[in-house]
RNA sequence: GCCCUCGUAGCUCAAUGGACAGAGCACCAGACUUCGAAUCUGUUGGUUGGGAGUUCGAAUCUCCCCGAGGGCGCCA
């Protein structure tokens, strides 16, 4: 707790508390300090409630509650030296078994208001920890629609990424493209059935989709579509080039619409993986298992499995994992365990991060079980993120089949229109250039945001009216707090004052603020720790709030010296990390609005 | 049957085991000759699904029950 910034002077006191746990034979080794609660009230904060409670089972007795008291009062009392509060502290205080310690607000302030300034975009990232994680996310299937489900996974797989990339960690972007499987095979059997010979017209992406709706359904209604499909994936194991040919050609089509809409979302990948690249490696491996005695081969009649729960020794904790059909052909699983391997060999990871959906959970639990008993130690390294799907109301989810799916395309579209709408009213003299760009940063932060902003455990239900909003706890209301910012540094022509060591009295809304500034880097830290953007979406809100609350109460440019001074600097810092925390997000910041 | 997730204000959601459970939306009443009103101020709103336990302290951890969703041998 507190911030890397004041670490000097919290763990001096620190020292102090705990000396005073070790004269009292109290065998704490810690001290858990949290931020003092009450806003417009800056400094750290810790309580003596477990070591009242460990001196009261120790023998003692007495009121846990009254002792703790007690004990926060004596340890404020050691703390001052003639009456002074400690370096970096202008108050101590002992209050209902808490020890509130008030930091020096002019020269914290200060402090933090310089580190920001001189730290730039760079504010906020913490020191290398020198250990590699690779998150695999996005996992696009060829053939198939883009739609606002896949969403979901993209933004956060992208916030994941950069939040843990600013945590210190160095970070490798994997994204693992299902260009080959049943769907594939579905697809193409669908185009030589009924479309054999016909070209997509101007828009190839959303014909291939098209297509695939189509292929599912004749698939799902056709009874002689199984058998007939099934034939067709024998074809592609045996490689026939008319169909290797074919498929090259409308997968490149698929990849075309892919790099379209990571480009559209600003989103970077280091590796491609693909999932025909370890199809026949897959299958190797499979034949390695059934050596081993990992895998039981029941073809012809059964599949390849490995039965989990037998060799693990668990009761229906694993179940069984097929990992090759009867007939021959790979399936997800025959995939997944080369490629985890590969992963490990080319990156040397220190963690091996899948983000994917919440109901490939036990799948996953498997994949990490098989690897672990075949002796692989990196098992312990992976780690499933999981996040719950994108519904429509009514808990409907989006199905290819039931054409119930938003398309990617149409949702940014939408949104754009009607950011659009909303510039043009605010703004009408910005130029029409100018004005989409700003529509589409605000269209696009909104949709990140409304995916961010809640945890990964919790369905979101997509809908327009929602999806949309561009007011209250959306991006578009933190976008407007740094365009606000943007504005009085503007009207001072950008000129930022040099600090002036000057003190005055700061007001609640500027403690407030700097306290928030202050808190980013922990942040970071917490986020990347568990893995939940949505820390970083809080935050950002919060920030804007607090920013606000700032520009309503306190004057800037017509503000008196040295005020004027330090709340121009104070305003580029929180334009600063307001900034900063959005990119966290992939959301951009426009200038103006 | 076994396993996972969730249940907090009318709605959508927050809350490192700590002080008074907070925001947004909606509703109602206000604030633009004043650094940009995509903003702000104020009002209303709670037995944290129910019960027991652990703890100095539980929305949070454990167990039981209720309710919702999801998963469980050849889809991914």
């Amino acid at each position: 707790m507190g911030s890397g910034m004041f670490q000097t002077e919290q763990s001096a006191v620190e020292q102090q508390i705990l000396s005073y746990f070790k004269k009292n034979n109290l065998p704490i080794e810690t001290v858990q300090w949290n931020w003092i609660p009450f806003s417009g009230h800056w400094g750290i904060s810790t309580s003596f409630f477990q070591a009242a409670a460990l001196e009261a089972r120790s023998g003692k007795g007495g009121n846990v509650g009254a002792r703790a008291n007690e004990m926060a009062a004596e340890v404020a009392a050691e703390l001052k030296q003639n009456g002074q509060p400690p370096a970096g502290f202008e108050r101590v205080e002992a209050v209902k078994g808490y020890l509130n310690l008030y930091f020096s607000t002019f020269s914290f302030a200060s402090r933090v208001v310089g580190t920001v300034l001189t730290d730039g975009k760079q504010y906020g990232i913490n020191q290398k920890v020198n250990q590699r994680v690779m998150v695999e996310f996005s996992q696009p299937n060829t053939h198939k629609a883009f739609h606002v489900g896949h969403l979901r996974n993209v933004i956060l797989g992208n916030a994941v990424c950069n939040i843990l990339t600013s945590a210190g960690y160095d970070v490798v972007r994997a994204n693992y493209i299902g260009d080959i499987g049943l769907h594939v095979i579905k697809w193409l059997w669908n185009y030589l059935t009924y479309h054999k010979g016909e070209q997509p017209g101007e828009d190839r992406y959303r014909w291939m989709t098209d297509l695939y709706t189509e292929a599912d359904r004749r698939y799902n209604d056709d009874p002689e579509a199984e058998p007939q499909v099934r034939a067709l994936f024998a074809r592609w194991d045996a490689r026939d080039p008319e169909l290797v040919n074919l498929w090259e050609q409308t997968r490149q089509w698929s990849l075309e619409g892919f790099a379209q809409i990571y480009k559209t979302l600003n989103v970077p990948f280091d590796h491609y993986y693909y999932e025909s690249e370890v199809e026949e490696s897959g299958k190797e491996f499979v034949e390695r298992m059934i050596k081993m005695g990992i895998a039981r081969d029941e073809r012809p009649d059964g599949a390849v499995i490995v039965p989990l729960d037998d060799l693990a020794g668990t009761k229906e904790k694993y179940r069984v994992l097929v990992v090759l059909r009867s007939d021959g052909t790979s399936l997800y699983s025959t995939k997944d365990l080369p490629l985890a391997v590969k992963k490990f060999e080319m990156f040397h990871l220190d963690r091996s991060v899948y983000v994917i959906d919440v109901r490939q959970s036990l799948y996953m639990q498997q994949i990490y079980k098989t690897l672990d008993l075949m002796g692989y130690d990196f098992a312990k390294k992976c780690y499933h993120l999981a996040y719950e799907i994108v519904n429509l109301p009514g808990n409907v989810t989006m199905s290819s089949r039931d054409g119930t799916v938003v398309l990617l395309e149409d949702l940014i579209n939408e949104a754009t229109a009607r950011a659009l709408k909303i510039v043009e009213e605010k703004n009408p003299d910005l130029s029409l250039e100018d004005k989409q760009a700003v529509a589409r940063m605000v269209a696009l932060g909104g949709i990140k945001y409304s995916m961010l902003s809640r945890d990964n455990t919790k369905i979101v239900t997509f809908d327009w009216e929602t999806a949309l909003t561009f007011e209250g706890q959306a991006a578009p209301y933190i976008q407007y707090a740094f365009v606000r910012a943007n504005s009085i540094l503007r009207k001072a022509n950008q000129q930022i004052p040099d600090e002036k060591p000057v003190e005055f009295e700061l007001s609640p809304q500027e403690i407030q603020l700097i306290d928030l500034i202050s808190r980013f880097s922990h942040e970071i830290a917490r986020a990347a720790a568990e893995y939940k953007p949505m820390l970083i979406a809080n935050y950002s809100f919060t920030l804007a709030q607090a920013f606000n609350d700032f520009y309503n109460t306190c004057p800037v440019l017509s503000a008196e010296e040295p005020a004027r001074s330090f709340r121009l600097r104070l305003t580029a810092a929180a334009r600063q990390v307001i900034s900063n925390s959005l990119a966290l997000l992939g959301i951009d910041s426009p200038e103006v609005m």
